[in-house]
RNA sequence: GGGCGAGUAGCUCAGCUGGGAGAGCAUCCGGCUUACAUCCGGAAGGUCACAGGUUCGAGUCCUGUCUCGCCCACCA
C-alpha cells in the first residue's frame, strides 16, 4: 500500500473511528474478575454544548489514560453521557421560541418541555459526534442522559430518602434570584464582577429630631428598609439604640438596633437594614425580629410594596428613588464607588438577593465524611494543591438551594395536600397513598411546580450511569471508578457533591484520583469567554491540523500549573511531528516491502544496540510519566525519541547498511522500533497510529487492543550509549567545522581523529561507514599522531581531538580566535571544578558519587585545556 | 480582606525528590542528501523577577518585596 508523502488526517480519522465502532473495541465487559478494572465516568457535557477547548483538553486527557489502561490489559470502561443542563437548555429553546415571537408562557409547561425534548432529539447528539471526532474511546453502548428514565428514578429516590432523613427542608430564606431567568440560583452560580457604581448617602430623620445618614450602593432597596443598625460598641451612635427613625418617602417607622455585623469603618458607620434583599440584613432582621418587606417581583420590577415606584424596573426605580430623595432633601451626597456585584452565571444579569420559599439540602452532615476521605488520601487530587482548596471550602460549606423555578429538569417529587402538607414520594401514586393514610380519605394533590438544580442529578452521576439504584453488574464490576478529570471551577459544583453523594448512598468513594486540568487561557493570559470574544474553536483546529495534532499539542502543553495558553505554535509542532512519524513509517515500509521481520535474534551493530537501549529507556520513562499523570513529559519524551534518536540518528545510520544491500538486522530493528513507537504513541494520537498499524498489517486487529510496551529482556546498554555519544560528538564536530569554515557540501575532506581512549575509538572504527555518511568526509584516520600541516581545522572533543586538513580554506588567525574562545570557556569550567574539589566541606559533605563525578569532570576539562593549548601552540599562537 | 498560580533565550514554555541552564518557534549561515522543505546540518541568544537566608552546593528549599492572572469573602 502506498502512503502519501504527507500525512492527511482527513483521510484517516473518520475511517478509523468507524473501524473502532464497528469492531466494538471500546465495549467493556461486565462481571470479569480475573483482570484489573479501570473505569472513568465522563463529566457529562451539556446537551446544548458545542465542543470547546476545555472539553477538548479534558477528554483528550481522559482518552489518553483510558487507552493506556486498555493497552495495559485492564478491563477498561469509559462511561459516556450528557447533561440536561436546566437553565442553559431552557434558555436555548426559549431563544428559539423568541424568534417565533412567542414565550414559553404562551405555550405552557407541557408543550414547552415537549419542545425541549424535540430540540434534544435533533441536536443533542452533536456533542457526542464531536467527542468521536476527537477520538474518544467511550463505550457508547452505555450512553446516558441525566434526564432519562433511569436517572430520573434515581433522583426521586435520593430526594425522598434525604427528605425522610430530614436533610432536605423547605423554607423562606434569602436566595440569589436571577430576574432574567426568573429562578433562584445557588451561591455557586453567582459570579462576582467588579463594577463602577456609586455610594449614596441617605438622610434618615429621627422621630425625636435630628437625623442619621447612611451609605448604600443600592438606594432603591430603601423601600424595603425595616430598621437601622449600628455597631453595639460604637460610642458615636450608642445613644441612638432604641430610638426610632422614619423612612423617607414611605414614612415607615424604623427601629434602631445594635448589631455586631455592622462595620463602623464603612460609610458613616450606620447600616440600613433591608432583611428581604441582603444576606447580612436578613441575618440581622431574623435576630432582632424585624419585618421583611419584599419590594421585587420575579422579573425584577418593583412590586406594590414600592409605593409610587411600583411597576418600575429596578434600574429605573433606582434613578427615580434617587431623584425623589434629592428633591426631598434626603440625599446628602453621592460618591463614585467600585464594588463587586453578583451576576447570573448563565445570562450575566445582575442577581438580586431576595427572600423566597425554596427547597434546601443540609450540607454539613454530608460534608464531614467527604472531608475525611480526602484527608486520609482515599480520594486523591492531582495536582495535590487542590486538596487544601477542597477542604477549605468543605469546612465552610453552606446549605444548597436545590429548587429552580424552571420547567426543564427533574420536577420536585413532592405533592401538597389541601392544607399544603407536603408528601415526598417516588410517584404520584405513592404520594396519594401517603396522603390517604394521613387524611384518612382521598384528597386532591398538587405537585410542586419547581424542578431540581441540574447538579442534583449530576452529583449522582458515577453510580447512576451504572444503573443505581438497582444493584447492577456494572456497579459490581466498575464501581468505584478510578479516575476523574475536570477543571478546578467544577470542584465545588460537582466533585465535592459526588463524593458526598457516593458516601451517603453507597457508603464508598466515587473515584480514587481526581485530576484537575489547567484552565485554558487566551494568548494574553486571560480566561476565555464568549463575551470577551477570545475563544478558540477546537473543531476548527481539528479541521486545520487534525484531531491527533490537537490531542498531542494538548498533552504536550498540559503542565501542573493553574493555567495553560491555547496551543498555537505547539499545534504546528504537533502536526509536523505526526508528519515526521508518517514519513518514518513510509521509509520503513519502503525498506521492508512485504517482510515483517521483527526484532532480530542477535544485535551487534553499535547503532542497533544504541537504539534498543534508548527504546528501553523511553518505555520506562513514558510509563513513569503516564502513571504520574505528567502528560507533557510523556509527550516530550516520545517526541524526542522518535524525532531525534530514531529519525535523526538511527535511520540515517541504518541507511548505510540498507543501501549497501540487504541487512536483516537493520530491517528488523526498524520494524520493531516503529511498532513500539506506534504503541507508545497510540494513547496520544490514536488515528495516525491506527492507520500505520493497519498499513503494516500488524496483529491484533486494532492497535487499540495491543499491549502497551513494558520492560523487556533488552534493557539499557551503557556501553553502546557511551560509544554512540562519542560518535555523535565526532560527527557534530566535523559538521561544525564544515559549517564554520563554509566548506562546500560537495567538497571532499578527510579527518584525523586522535584519542587515547581505545574503548571509544574502537567502535568508531567499526562504524566507519556511518561516520563517512554522516559527515561526508571520505577519509578517516584514527589514532595516528597528527603531523603538523598548514591549514588544519581543529576541534577538541571530550575524548580526543579532530583535525580536518583544509589547506588554503583555513585562515590561521580566525582559527586561533575560535580555539582561543573555547579555551577561555573550558578554562573557566576547569577553574570552577578545581575550586570545588579543593573545598574540604564539599569533599566531606557531598555524596561520594557527586564527588566522583566532579573529579571526572575536572579531568576532562584539564585534558581539553591541555589539547586546546597544544593546538594553539602549533598554530603559532 | 484571605488564598492560589505564574514571572527562565526575542516569543511560547519544559526543567521530578537541590549537584555542569533545555526544547520548539522566530533570527542568522549552509543545504532539493531518492522517508519527510510540515525537511536536513550548523550558529547565535539567558545576573533563571528582585532582596535576603539555609546549604559544601539554589532556577529548584525558606522569608520578604514587586508585576501579572485567577479563586474565595456578608464591608452595605
Amino acid at each position: 500500500m502506498e502512503l502519501s508523502k504527507r500525512y492527511k488526517p482527513a483521510e484517516v480519522e473518520a475511517k478509523n473511528y468507524r473501524f473502532w465502532e464497528e469492531g466494538n473495541f471500546f465495549r467493556a465487559a461486565v462481571g470479569v474478575v480475573d483482570k484489573d478494572r479501570f473505569s472513568v465516568a465522563i463529566p457529562p457535557p451539556n446537551v446544548t454544548g458545542r465542543l470547546h477547548m476545555g472539553h477538548a483538553l479534558n477528554n483528550t486527557l481522559q482518552d489518553i489514560v483510558i487507552r493506556y489502561h486498555r493497552m495495559l490489559g485492564d478491563e477498561t470502561c469509559w462511561f459516556p453521557g450528557t447533561d440536561h443542563a436546566g437553565i442553559a437548555t431552557q434558555n436555548v429553546v426559549e431563544k428559539e421560541l423568541a424568534t417565533e415571537g412567542i414565550s414559553r408562557h404562551d405555550i405552557g409547561r407541557e408543550a414547552f418541555v415537549e419542545r425541549v425534548w424535540e430540540w434534544k432529539a435533533k441536536y443533542g447528539s452533536e456533542i457526542i459526534d464531536q467527542l468521536k471526532a476527537l477520538g474518544c474511546s467511550c463505550d457508547w453502548s452505555r450512553l446516558r442522559f441525566t434526564l432519562d428514565e433511569g436517572l430520573s428514578h434515581a433522583v426521586r429516590e435520593v430526594f425522598v430518602k434525604l427528605y425522610d432523613e430530614g436533610l432536605i427542608y423547605r423554607g423562606a430564606y434569602l436566595v440569589n434570584w436571577c430576574p432574567r431567568c426568573e429562578t433562584a440560583i445557588s451561591d455557586l452560580e453567582v459570579e462576582h464582577e467588579e463594577i463602577d457604581g456609586a455610594l449614596y448617602y441617605i438622610l434618615y430623620p429621627l422621630e425625636d429630631g435630628g437625623s442619621v445618614t447612611i451609605a448604600t450602593t443600592r438606594p432603591e432597596t430603601m423601600l424595603g428598609d425595616t430598621g437601622i443598625a449600628v455597631h453595639p460598641e460604637d460610642k458615636r451612635f450608642a445613644h441612638l439604640i432604641g430610638k426610632t427613625a422614619r423612612l423617607p418617602i414611605l414614612d415607615r417607622a424604623l427601629p434602631i438596633i445594635g448589631a455586631e455585623q455592622v462595620d463602623p469603618e464603612f460609610g458613616t458607620g450606620t447600616l440600613k437594614v433591608t432583611p428581604a434583599h441582603d444576606p447580612v440584613d436578613f441575618e440581622i432582621g431574623q435576630a432582632n425580629g424585624l419585618n421583611s418587606v419584599n419590594i421585587l417581583n420575579d422579573d425584577g420590577t418593583i412590586n406594590e410594596n414600592g409605593g409610587p415606584f411600583a411597576g418600575m424596573d429596578r434600574e429605573a426605580a433606582r434613578k427615580a428613588v434617587v431623584d425623589r430623595l434629592k428633591a426631598d432633601g434626603h440625599l446628602e451626597k453621592v460618591e463614585p464607588y467600585r464594588h463587586a456585584v453578583g451576576h447570573c452565571e448563565r445570562c450575566h444579569t445582575a442577581v438580586e438577593p431576595l427572600i423566597s420559599t425554596q427547597w434546601f439540602l443540609k450540607m454539613k452532615p454530608l460534608a464531614e465524611r467527604a472531608i475525611e476521605v480526602v484527608r486520609d488520601g482515599r480520594v486523591r487530587f492531582v495536582p495535590e494543591r487542590w486538596t487544601k482548596f477542597y477542604i477549605d471550602w468543605m469546612e465552610n460549606i453552606r446549605d444548597w438551594c436545590i429548587s429552580r423555578q424552571l420547567w426543564w429538569g427533574h420536577r420536585i417529587p413532592v405533592w401538597y395536600g389541601p392544607d399544603e402538607r407536603p408528601f415526598a414520594a417516588q410517584s404520584e401514586e405513592a404520594a396519594a397513598a401517603a396522603a390517604r393514610e394521613h387524611y384518612g380519605r382521598e384528597v386532591e394533590l398538587r405537585q410542586d411546580d419547581d424542578v431540581l438544580d441540574t447538579w442534583f442529578s449530576s452529583w449522582l452521576w458515577p453510580f447512576t450511569i451504572m444503573g443505581w439504584p438497582e444493584e447492577t453488574p456494572e456497579l459490581e464490576t466498575y464501581y468505584p471508578t478510578q479516575f476523574l478529570v475536570t477543571a478546578f471551577d467544577i470542584i465545588f459544583f460537582w466533585v465535592a457533591r459526588m463524593i458526598m453523594a457516593s458516601l451517603h448512598f453507597r457508603n464508598e468513594i466515587p473515584f480514587e484520583t481526581v485530576y484537575i486540568t489547567p484552565l485554558i487561557v487566551d494568548p494574553e493570559g486571560r480566561k476565555m469567554s464568549k463575551s470577551k470574544g477570545n475563544t478558540v474553536d477546537p473543531l476548527e483546529l481539528m479541521d486545520e491540523y487534525g484531531a491527533d495534532a490537537l490531542r498531542f499539542s494538548m498533552a504536550h502543553a498540559t503542565t501542573k500549573g493553574r493555567s495553560m495558553r491555547t496551543p498555537t505554535t505547539q499545534l504546528e509542532d504537533a502536526r509536523n511531528f505526526l508528519n515526521k512519524l508518517w514519513n518514518m513509517a513510509r521509509f520503513v515500509l519502503m525498506q521492508l516491502g512485504d517482510e515483517r521481520p521483527g526484532l532480530p535474534d542477535e544485535v551487534t551493530e553499535l547503532e542497533d544496540r544504541y537504539i534498543l537501549s534508548r527504546l528501553a529507556a523511553t518505555v520506562a520513562t513514558v510509563r513513569e510519566h503516564l502513571d504520574a499523570y505528567n502528560f507533557n513529559l510523556a509527550a516530550e519524551t516520545l517526541y524526542e525519541f522518535t524525532w531525534h534518536d530514531v529519525c535523526d540518528w538511527y535511520v540515517e545510520m541504518a541507511k548505510v547498511r540498507l543501501q549497501s544491500g540487504s541487512d536483516p538486522a537493520a530491517k528488523g530493528i526498524l520494524h520493531h522500533v516503529l511498532k513500539q513507537i506506534l504503541l507508545l504513541l497510540h494513547p496520544f494520537v490514536p488515528f495516525v497510529t491506527e492507520e500505520i498499524w493497519q498499513v503494516l498489517g500488524e496483529e491484533p486487529t486494532s492497535i487499540s487492543l495491543a499491549p502497551f510496551p513494558g520492560p523487556s529482556d533488552r534493557e539499557r546498554d551503557a556501553e553502546a550509549e557511551a560509544a554512540m555519544a562519542a560518535l555523535q560528538e565526532a560527527v557534530t564536530g566535523v559538521r561544525a567545522i564544515r559549517a564554520d569554515l563554509n566548506v562546500p557540501q560537495k567538497a571532499e575532506i578527510s579527518v584525523v581523529l586522535k584519542s587515547g581512549s581505545m574503548a571509544l575509538v574502537e567502535p568508531l572504527v567499526r562504524s566507519l561507514a556511518s561516520l563517512k555518511a554522516l559527515t561526508g568526509a571520505a577519509v578517516w584516520d584514527f589514532g595516528s599522531a597528527m603531523t603538523e600541516m598548514a591549514g588544519t581545522a581543529r576541534k577538541v572533543l571530550s575524548f580526543g581531538e579532530l583535525f580536518v586538513p583544509l589547506a588554503d580554506l583555513i585562515d590561521v588567525a580566525s582559527e586561533i580566535k575560535r580555539l582561543g574562545a573555547e579555551l577561555a570557556e573550558v578554562s573557566a569550567d576547569l577553574a570552577a571544578s578545581t575550586a570545588k574539589l579543593a573545598n574540604d566541606q564539599f569533599l566531606s559533605r557531598a555524596p561520594a558519587d557527586v564527588v566522583e563525578k566532579e573529579r571526572r569532570k575536572r579531568d576532562e576539562f584539564a585534558q581539553k585545556v591541555e589539547r586546546l593549548e597544544a593546538n594553539l601552540a602549533s598554530l603559532g599562537a
